[in-house]
RNA sequence: GCGCUUGUAGCUCAGUGGAUAGAGCGCUACCCUGCGGAGGUAGAGGCCGUGGGUUCGAGUCCCGCCAAGCGCGCCA
C-alpha cells in the first residue's frame, strides 16, 4: 500500500461522507488524482479535487477545499490537510511517522519497493527478438535496456513474469543467411563463389564458417548456394544465437525462454501451431484468397488494408508466423498479459498484429506494444550508420567495451521510449568518468563505507531510536525513499522505465545532501549516531533496489 | 501523399490538465584543521517549434502549419 493510495482512500471517503450529510452537493465523483506539488510550502502530496468539483457542484473551489479538508482526520501519517487557493488540498505527513518509516524499510529489506498491483498474473515480456544472421547492433541495446527492466519492475509490482527471446530462425532472413554461409564456406575450400546479393557481408561470417569447417570437417563440402544443408544453416544460426546470448550477458540481460521460431511449424506431436492458429483464423472466416496469395482480411476489423499471410509461392510470411506465435503465447501457454517491446522501424505491424489476435479470440488490450525509436549514433560530428549489410556498424559489445555496461543501460533507460535518442560515442567515451551513473554508484559505495567505517570504529545501529531524525535533510531522504513504491507502481502501469534514472539521481542528491549537513558518526552523540547509521542502512537498501532494478551493479568501493 | 513518434536551457533530456517549468553536462563564483570532494552551495542561461481552439487553468488535450526520425499490401 502507497502513501498515494491511503491518500486516496481518505479523499474518497472524506468526498462522499460530505456528500451524505449534505454538506457537499451530490455530484458524480470525478477521477482522484494526486500530484506532488512543486514547492515545499504546498505540503508532501495534493489533489486537485476541489477544482475538479467546482463545476459540477456550482460552487467556489476553495469551500469545497476546506469542507474536503476538514473532514480528512490527522492520523499518525498525516499530519496536516489543508485548503488551499484556489481550491487544492494539500498534505503533510508527519515527522515522526517519516522517521519511523527508516524501521518498515528495514524490515521490508530487499524487497522495499514492491507494490501487490499485478495479483501474480503471468506476463510476458519479448524483447530484443533481432534476427540471428549477425552479432547485436548497438542500437538493439535500447530494447534491451527498456524490455529487462520493464521485466523487473513489473516483477516488483507483483506479477508472475517471462523474459522471452523470439529467435527468427525459419524465414526469408534464415535462408538469405544460411547462402552467405555456404559462399563464405566454398571460400574458405577456395571456390570462387560470390556471396549473393543481398547477403551478409560482415566478417563474422567467415568466422561461422571456419568455425563449423573446423568442427565437422569436410561434411558441407558438397554444399551449394542454392540448397545450403538445414543441419548447417542451423548450426550457423546456433552460434550467432550464442554469441546474441553472450552479448545480452555482458549488458547484464538474461532470457527465462528463448522460443524458435521453427517449433511453430513442428508437427511431429499433431498439428502445429502454425496449422492451428490459420485454422482458427480461416474457422473465423477471416483468410481470403486473391491474387494468388493467402490474405488476412484485416480490413474487416477496422485496418486499412489486408496482409498476406501466405505468399502466392505457398511459403507463409513473417507475418504468418508472428499470427501463429501469438496464438502460441496467449492459447497455448495462456499468458494474461503480453507486451512486445519493438523498435520504430516495425510500427507499421503494431496494429495489424493487434487485428489478427483479436481474430483469434483474444481481448487486444492483453497485447501490449511498446515501440521504441531508434538510436542514432555519432562520433563527434560523423554520423554512424546502422546496418548489417554496411561495413561501418557498431555492435553493442562495441557500447559495453567503451562505456562499461552499467553506463549504457543508466544511458539506453533514461530517455523515454518514444524520444529519438542521438548517442555520439566519443561523448559517452569522453564523460565516461562524470556520467550520471557514477554519481548514483557513488552514493552507493559512500554510504557503504560509512557503514563498514562504522563497524571498524564500534559503532552500531543496535537498539536505534529512529525518531530522532529529525533534521529537514534526514526528512527529505525518508521522503525520496517512500517515493520507489509509487514510482514502481506507475512504471508498472505505464510501461515507462525511464523514470528509474532519474529517480536514482534524485535519491542519490538527497542521501549526498544530507551526508554534507549531518555527521553520521559522532563519538559525542551516541543514540543519533545510531538513529543515522540506521538511516545509512535505509538508503543503502533502497538505492541498490533501484540499481538493481535497472540491472545496474551495487558497488561497495570505487 | 498517408500513418506512427518527436520538437522544452548552449548540449543531452525529464516534466500525472494545476500553484513561480526542472535535472545532468558545459559556463561563472564559492565550500575541505570531521565519516569517501566521483561531493555540497549559489548564479547566469527558456516567447516549452509555430498559429488557432477547448478549459477556471495548457509545456501537457484537440486542429492546422513547419521541421526531424521511422514505416507504408506477398522483407522481418
Amino acid at each position: 500500500m502507497t502513501i498515494r493510495n491511503d491518500l486516496e482512500g481518505m479523499i474518497e471517503a472524506a468526498t462522499t461522507a460530505a456528500m451524505a450529510s449534505g454538506d457537499l452537493p451530490q455530484v458524480p465523483l470525478p477521477e482522484i488524482v494526486i500530484e506532488t506539488p512543486a514547492r515545499p510550502e504546498h505540503g508532501d502530496y495534493a489533489t486537485n479535487l476541489p477544482l475538479r468539483l467546482a463545476r459540477a457542484a456550482r460552487a467556489n473551489p476553495l469551500d469545497l477545499a476546506k469542507t474536503i479538508a476538514s473532514r480528512i482526520p490527522v492520523t499518525e501519517m498525516l499530519r496536516a490537510a489543508e485548503a488551499a487557493p484556489p481550491g487544492f488540498v494539500n498534505f503533510r505527513l508527519s515527522e515522526p511517522w517519516l522517521a519511523r518509516q527508516v524501521d518498515a524499510i528495514l524490515a521490508a529489506g530487499a524487497d522495499f519497493g514492491n507494490v501487490p498491483i499485478g495479483n501474480g498474473k503471468r506476463v510476458q515480456v519479448e524483447f530484443v527478438s533481432a534476427n540471428p544472421t549477425g552479432p547485436l547492433t548497438a542500437g538493439n541495446g535500447r530494447g534491451a535496456a527498456i524490455g529487462s527492466v520493464l521485466a523487473s519492475v513489473l516483477e516488483a509490482a507483483g506479477y508472475h513474469v517471462e523474459r522471452e527471446y523470439l529467435v527468427n530462425d525459419a524465414g526469408t532472413q534464415t535462408e538469405v543467411f544460411g547462402r552467405t554461409l555456404v559462399a563464405r564456406y566454398q571460400q574458405l575450400l577456395g571456390k570462387s563463389v560470390e556471396i549473393p546479393a543481398d547477403g551478409y557481408p560482415g566478417e563474422y561470417m567467415i568466422d561461422i564458417a571456419k568455425r563449423i569447417r573446423a568442427e565437422s570437417g569436410d561434411a558441407y563440402d558438397y554444399a551449394t548456394i542454392d540448397e545450403p544443408p538445414p543441419a548447417m544453416v542451423l548450426r550457423g544460426v546456433e552460434m550467432i544465437v550464442e554469441g546474441i546470448r553472450a552479448d545480452l550477458q555482458r549488458l547484464g540481460v538474461h532470457y527465462d525462454v528463448w522460443f524458435r521460431e521453427r517449433s511453430l511449424y513442428d508437427s511431429a506431436d499433431g498439428p502445429s501451431v502454425y496449422d492451428t492458429a490459420m485454422a482458427r483464423m480461416r474457422e473465423q472466416g477471416f483468410l481470403v484468397e486473391k491474387e494468388g496469395a493467402l490474405w488476412f482480411a484485416s480490413s474487416e476489423l477496422g485496418e486499412d488494408k489486408d496482409n498476406v499471410v501466405i505468399r502466392s509461392t505457398g511459403r507463409p510470411t513473417y507475418f504468418a508466423s508472428d499470427i501463429a506465435y501469438h496464438y502460441e503465447k496467449f492459447h497455448t501457454r495462456g499468458f494474461d498479459r503480453v507486451l512486445n517491446v519493438w523498435g520504430a522501424d516495425h510500427q507499421g505491424h503494431v496494429s495489424r498484429l493487434k487485428a489478427a489476435v483479436q481474430a483469434l479470440g483474444v481481448e487486444p488490450a492483453r497485447l501490449e506494444i511498446l515501440i521504441y525509436q531508434l538510436v542514432s549514433f555519432r562520433r563527434g560530428e560523423e554520423l554512424v550508420r546502422l546496418s548489417k549489410r554496411s561495413g561501418n556498424i557498431v555492435l553493442i559489445r562495441d557500447i559495453v567495451d567503451e562505456v562499461g555496461e552499467d553506463a549504457a543501460r543508466f544511458f539506453f533507460l533514461s530517455r523515454s521510449a518514444d524520444s529519438q535518442m542521438e548517442f555520439d560515442l566519443e561523448l559517452a567515451k569522453r564523460q565516461s568518468s562524470e556520467n550520471p551513473v557514477y554519481y548514483v554508484q557513488y552514493a552507493h559505495a559512500r554510504i557503504a563505507g560509512i557503514i563498514a567505517n562504522a563497524g571498524d570504529r564500534g559503532f552500531s545501529s543496535e537498539g536505534a531510536d529512529v525518531s530522532l531524525l529529525s533534521h529537514p535533510m534526514e526528512q527529505d531522504l525518508v521522503r525520496k525513499m517512500l517515493q520507489l513504491p509509487e514510482l514502481v507502481q506507475l512504471m508498472a502501469e505505464r510501461s515507462e522505465p525511464h523514470h528509474l534514472p532519474h529517480y536514482a539521481q534524485e535519491l542519490a542528491t538527497a542521501f549526498h545532501q544530507f551526508y554534507t549537513e549531518c555527521r553520521v558518526l559522532d563519538d559525542e552523540q551516541m543514540p543519533l549516531s545510531k538513529a543515522r547509521l540506521r538511516l545509512c542502512e535505509a538508503a543503502r537498501i533502497v538505492l541498490a533496489r533501484a540499481l538493481t532494478l535497472m540491472g545496474m551493479s551495487t558497488p561497495d568501493k570505487m
